[in-house]
RNA sequence: GCGGCGUUAGUUCAGUUGGUUAGAACGCAUGCCUGUCACGCAUGAGGUCAGGGGUUCGAGUCCCCUACGCCGCGCCA
């Protein structure tokens, strides 16, 4: 205890050191901690305290003969007190090492303790199965959840992660600018958050879903380089991956090509990745959107294993088999699949991929199993002698393996045998979790194309077509590629950009192809078109998830580990109860009147 | 908006075919215990079985509705 409460400056003694910090440099020296109580270990006699703050844990030892008054206030110490202890480092009893902590060999008979503030019971343990918690528990005592050691590190990666971001784009000649939080709805996209402004009566701000328009601006201010490492909010709903606010880091650039713009991201990433101990190579592998689709049935593949489609579109355009010919007949393809091992399949087993080949929009899957009695399938008997020996062949298929088929069109068979492309990955334990495939996906198409024949863009309606394809615009829009790339690692994508469009002619044609008028697209984004009036220069740019780069690097499924205060499934705060309803003064002084469904007006 | 799974002690869970007084571990409280580190030992408290309705002689258990949570689909330029 301190004593002479005539010369106490403040209510409590400053810490000397940090718990985890404390090294055989400092025994024999006297040390101050400043703490929580993590375990009190009371023996009767002596007293065990681990002591913990964010550095880590250091043990306090109380003997009731050595210093009866010290003993005397950490007996019976709730977990989560806070305290603060000052006394001389001295090395444990060399049998009493704990090789578990860092601190292990190391302990304090303190001097003086003093109680700074008591904790009640708390509503879950704070110990490794706290992860196991209820989540909305969690989340309700968030401050409790992030006391444990392993938040702490997530949010240490967190920050290390945003160090190394600013690290590499500053020495890459970025400015980082803040854009922006109350804007101008831009009625595209996902839905907005609204915000209503007194001195605007009927009037609403939006939350920015990303700092888009904001960014080119920057470029046709000359700006050459900006960053932000970008708050973003979408009222959408929610998923694992997937909050209503979002963290982006958002860069453009001007005078650049897309080579420009994915070698910057490259540098940008393999910093950021070495915070992890993970080493990238540059540059990173590209692979065309059509290439992706082809191979593995998905614009993000995860390339930590092989399985890439085999197509047998060939084999079928002249075959008995209707239900195959008639879609490569259509223009459509035939697809397999080609699994190791999975001839012992059950019937049950290959009954329920047929369930979830429903599922994923396919009419079914059609299998061929080869077992030790030659190859076994519904769909044998439609097909030649020369077919069969042409798909054993082309695939490689041995006893004991099986082959899966999809036949559709191109969209929908590559679609569907991605899915269980990674299905079959995770099931035969090919994902190798030790290694890191990133990779860029190129070459984008312009639009997607409704059943309609409509034409909405496939990224944002600024996206440049390559220069190539100017000419497919007028003839066939549907083919186009885009100066679009996303960077794909272990099959998620972490980040995409654009070079934009910065010619006038340019834009007004994909305004038209995607059906906006000239007014329209003024009415949308006339202050974007107003300044490219003023001298554009070429730009392009990019957008990374940061919470979902941090999670993978952390370990964590959800993105809502790395994110200090996260919303639930259902966008609202259980620790704050937000959102709540506004006072009727609030109300009435914003001029709004809720007209609400029925049910939740009684409510 | 839709689907799946879940909700039992402070926490994590078990709870048989619908049948007496709903259990365990951890935590909590009290006592004992002088080298613990998942300390140990003993005793004890602690339950609106999410809420509402229904079926039944009888419901934690079966059915319906609601709420909440997680996962997925739609959605997310």
């Amino acid at each position: 205890m301190t004593q002479d409460t005539q010369t106490k400056e403040d209510f409590f003694t400053q810490r000397s050191h940090f718990c985890g910090d404390v090294t055989a440099d400092q025994v024999s020296q006297t040390v101050t901690l400043n703490g929580w109580v993590a375990v009190n270990r009371d023996l009767g006699g002596l007293i065990f305290i681990e002591m913990r703050d964010r550095s880590g844990f250091f043990q306090i030892v109380a003997d009731p003969e050595k210093n009866p008054q010290v003993h005397g206030i950490l007996s019976g110490l709730k977990a989560e007190t806070v305290i603060t202890a000052t006394g001389p480092v001295t090395r444990r009893p060399e049998d009493t090492y704990n090789p578990n902590l860092p601190t292990g060999e190391f302990e304090i008979y303190p001097t003086s303790v003093e109680v700074i503030s008591r904790s009640k019971t708390l509503p879950f343990q704070l110990d490794d199965e706290a992860d196991l918690v209820d989540e909305g528990l969690r989340l309700k005592h968030r401050y409790l959840d992030l006391r444990r050691p392993k938040m702490h590190q997530n949010f240490l990666l967190r920050h290390q992660v945003a160090q190394a971001i600013r690290n590499s784009l500053n020495s890459q000649g970025f400015l980082e600018i803040e854009t922006p939080i109350l804007l101008k709805a831009t009625p595209e996209g996902a839905r907005d958050y609204l915000v209503p402004s007194r001195v605007h009566p009927g009037q609403t701000f939006a939350l920015p879903q990303s700092p888009q328009i904001f960014k080119q601006l920057l470029m046709v201010s000359g700006m050459e380089r900006y960053y932000q490492i970008a708050r973003c909010f979408r009222d959408e709903d929610l998923r694992a991956d997937r909050q209503p606010e979002f963290t982006q880091v958002d860069l453009e650039m001007s005078f650049v090509n897309q080579e420009d713009v994915l070698s910057t991201v490259e540098d940008l990433l393999c910093q950021v990745f070495s915070v992890s101990g993970i080493t990238l190579e540059k540059p990173f592998r590209r692979m065309s959107w059509q290439e992706a689709m082809e191979k593995y049935g998905s614009d993000k593949p995860d390339l930590r294993f092989g399985m890439e489609f085999i197509d047998l579109t060939d084999i079928f355009t002249t075959s008995e088999f209707s239900a195959f010919r008639q879609q490569v007949e259509k223009g459509g393809v035939v697809k397999a699949l080609m699994v190791k091992g999975a001839a012992s399949y059950s019937r049950k087993e290959l009954d329920d991929l047929q369930v979830m080949a429903k599922r994923f929009g396919a009419k079914g899957l059609a299998y061929i199993v080869y077992n030790e009695d030659g190859p076994k399938s519904p769909i044998l008997k439609f097909m030649s002698e020369a077919e069969q020996q042409a798909i054993q062949q082309r695939t490689g298929a041995e006893t004991g393996d099986a082959v899966f088929f999809a036949a559709d069109s191109f969209n929908a068979a590559c679609a569907v045998l991605g899915r269980f492309r990674l299905l079959f990955g995770e099931k035969h334990n090919l994902i190798d979790k030790n290694r890191h495939e990133i990779l860029w996906v190129t070459d984008f198409p312009m639009f997607e194309v409704d059943d309609a024949g409509n034409l909405s863009p496939n990224h944002h309606p600024f996206t440049s077509p390559r220069p190539q394809d100017l000419e497919l615009l007028d003839t066939d829009p549907g083919k186009a590629c885009s100066l679009g790339y996303d960077v794909v690692y272990n099959g998620a994508e972490i980040g995409g950009g654009s070079v934009r469009i910065h010619q006038r002619d340019l834009q007004a044609k994909i305004f038209k192809l995607l059906g906006l008028t000239d007014e329209e697209a003024h009415e949308k984004f006339g202050f974007l078109l107003e300044a490219f009036e003023y001298g554009v220069p070429p730009h392009g740019g990019l957008a990374l998830g940061l919470d979902r780069i941090v999670a993978m690097l952390a370990g964590e499924d959800s993105i809502r580990e790395v994110i200090a205060f996260p919303k639930t499934n259902n966008a609202a705060c259980p620790l704050t109860s937000a959102p709540s309803a506004p006072s009727e003064e609030q109300l009435k002084e914003l001029h709004m009147a809720w007209v609400l469904p029925e049910e939740e007006a009684e409510a």
